[in-house]
DNA sequence: CTAGTTTGTTTTCCGCCTTTACGAATAGAG
DNA sequence: CTCTATTCGTAAAGGCGGAAAACAAACTAG
């Protein structure tokens, strides 16, 4: 067997360094580690910013003018530290900067927002909608309207954008199937690309950018599982901080991770699937009601909420199932968190508690805390957050491509 | 949550670079570039290597100096090319460069053996023993023993060494807990040191080294599941070429994944795990065996070869156990292969068919190659080579630490 | 034997970080 | 208020490492 390649565009998780090292790549590291530096530990000093790096206040020096040119990083003006000293003056982030656009075609909803290199969401718009009745160039031309509103009411450059999807994005950016949207083969990149000129694009599977927004803006945590469901049941694994995709893109597959080997068949055409048991569709089916007309998660915890017998029943059950399957993932991966994100997060009261009760049992030979199992703090806005994030993180973690980029401009 | 930091020892798979680069690391990274490409593409010229790199010839002209004045790399006289031109001189690993120890305490023998930097096995040693019955420091003084033989009638220098056990191994080098050999908290990595001076020492699971040792000499597969079995049920997970170990390094215990949740109660407290149908001892008993005086797992393989009915039954059960839970591995970290590896390899035969139709129905969403699923080439050797050329790799992969390490004494 | 080609080394140059030194700006002591 | 100690940011010199270019060496082809 080969060395196995990284899918291209989805780097490999713990891709070696296989390229020599030179003086500019030297040069390119250093400014990140300052970029992350100012942008992670708030306002720094240049001193500051050295002592943390353990690059010499020269070197500092030379590098912010130079992330100062390129619109990354700006002065606050001076620091009165309190101390004895020369007060350094603050450097952050420049809020003038480039921002990022992140972008969603939800199962209801279109959402597009702004966010700085701050981290601050400077400007959001929404809009609900129909998917399964509509052209799919035609949603993502609404959604390319409403960016390109958002671009025009905000003065910064946007370094790029990132689109959510509920379903299987390939690496080129084609929405290979999304059932809750009806898209199947979708060149989702293409068409936004074609309305939204000169603005590098991404596109993504909406659970990936969940789980990264959580990281990025949310518990900070780096080796997480975050699980969303509604339609498939997703795992998004975070590894050191890095989303780990598997050698073709298709890690963190829960829904189809088997719980109860001989129960109930699955449309997968294997029997006792996870989704089978903790899907939305099932749990909806198994509380005896119909599918709702409107959102199925939210009528569902209005039911939970009210009390309803046979919805409760339902959750419970949904909630050992997911423990039972987190259990085996706990044992597989030993993560530092797990997050229940996307919109089972609302439904989190009903569905921890069996969750809790499993993953304790069943991950008895190694310690394991219970508070590791949360809820997500950003829950349906992780996507979008998310996707904004991802070109803002872009910038942050190799500022070098951004300043080259808008110089070849 | 704050951010995760590593196990110390144990560096994190995706361990970004947090410190500055500077031109001591560029030329070690460098070295590290010239001395891989050397050692894992065959005998090269300097212009190859610099073809292959991305070096200049010059550039590459000078580390391959340092490296051979370090005794890493050695030149094997003018190598006819037939080409046109100046024929370059071969390159290669210095076959009298430093080796590797591997060492072994396995549950009814203790190994050791020397690797080169070239990977060939310079000698071995082997010895029987009941671990049950003696004090592990004997067991380890024996072992010391054992290895200083091998160093002495080898004339090239030990880099390191590292010892390969059948347990929970701390990141300080202490054996946790051993069930199979009735060792708790043995400081194994002291215990040693002091009867190896001057080597620098390493201790870990067997699974572990096993499942490396598959990388370097087996399959070469860099993102592989490698399944080791007979005491608890291990899967070492190998990302990019690098182990997998979790944050607290409790990855992999794939022992203890619910197969059955309602299933036969386990030692842990918990029902139906993976151990309890597919464990060795589950095996035996299935089986309607006594435990053997022996070896288990050989005795299985010989009854299973001769047709013995219940035993094909119980083991043909053990297969589809292990098919479920590497069902939900496989859909969760999308490996390349799944490796059968250690003892069980040799039941391989009777396994792997069970394993093949469970993993197949279960993955049936995503493409899976049922050839990706193989058995050990390395079978039980694995523990202790991988273990030697854990010291072998580390010379390959930063060879400007071993370089300052020498020039240290 | 000559022309052409490839290899390995030497030389020059450039970029980047470090070291060292210096002016600037503050707090605290007298 | 002045002086000193301290810290901050910058500037100049130095060292190191790779890139580029040039050159000698060794081989094939005609």
């Amino acid at each position: 067997m080969e060395r196995t390649d990284p899918v291209p565009g989805h780097p490999h998780p713990a891709d070696p360094v296989r390229r020599p090292a030179s003086q500019a790549g030297m040069r390119r590291q250093n400014l990140a580690l300052v970029m992350a530096a100012v942008a992670d530990a708030g306002p720094l000093s240049r001193a500051a910013v050295a002592g943390r790096t353990g690059l010499t206040r020269a070197a500092v020096s030379s590098l912010v003018d130079e992330l100062m040119t390129a619109g990354l990083v700006a002065e606050r003006g001076p620091a009165p530290s309190g101390r004895v000293g020369r007060p350094g003056s603050a450097l952050g982030p420049d809020p003038a900067g480039p921002a990022g656009l992140g972008l969603e075609v939800g199962v209801r909803h279109l959402a597009a927002c702004l966010v700085d290199l701050t981290g601050t969401v400077r400007a959001t718009a929404r809009a609900d909608h129909a998917p399964q009745d509509r052209d799919p160039a035609d949603v993502l031309r609404q959604l390319a309207d409403m960016a390109q509103e958002l671009m025009d009411s905000h003065p910064s450059p946007t370094a790029g954008a990132a689109l959510a999807v509920p379903g299987l994005v390939t690496p080129d950016g084609v929405v290979a199937h999304a059932p809750n949207l009806g898209w199947r083969q979708v060149p989702a990149a293409a068409l936004l690309a074609e309305r939204l000129p000169g603005v590098p694009l991404t596109v993504d599977n909406e659970a990936n950018l969940g789980a990264q927004a959580e990281r990025w803006l949310g518990t900070g945590c780096a080796d997480a599982v975050h699980v969303s469901a509604e339609a498939g049941i997703g795992a998004a694994l975070l590894v050191g901080g890095r989303l780990f995709r598997g050698v073709r893109g298709f890690a963190g597959e829960l829904g189809h991770v088997p719980v109860h080997p001989d129960g109930e068949p699955c449309a997968c055409g294997s029997r006792g699937c996870l989704e089978r048991y903790a899907g939305a569709a099932a749990v909806v089916r198994a509380a005896g009601l119909r599918e709702p007309a409107g959102d199925r998660v939210a009528d569902l915890a209005r039911r939970a909420a009210r009390g309803e017998e046979p919805v409760l029943a339902a959750l419970e059950r949904a909630g050992v199932a997911l423990g039972t399957a987190l259990a085996g993932v706990v044992n597989l991966v030993d993560p530092a968190a797990v997050v229940l994100g996307g919109a089972y997060a609302e439904l989190g009261d009903w569905l921890l508690p069996g969750m809790r009760r499993e993953i304790r049992a069943r991950v008895a030979v190694r310690p394991w805390d219970p508070g590791a199992l949360t809820v997500s703090a950003l829950g349906r806005r992780g996507p979008v957050l998310g996707a904004a994030m991802l070109t803002v993180r872009g910038v942050i973690e190799d500022p070098a491509r951004y300043a080259s980029a808008v110089a070849a401009r």
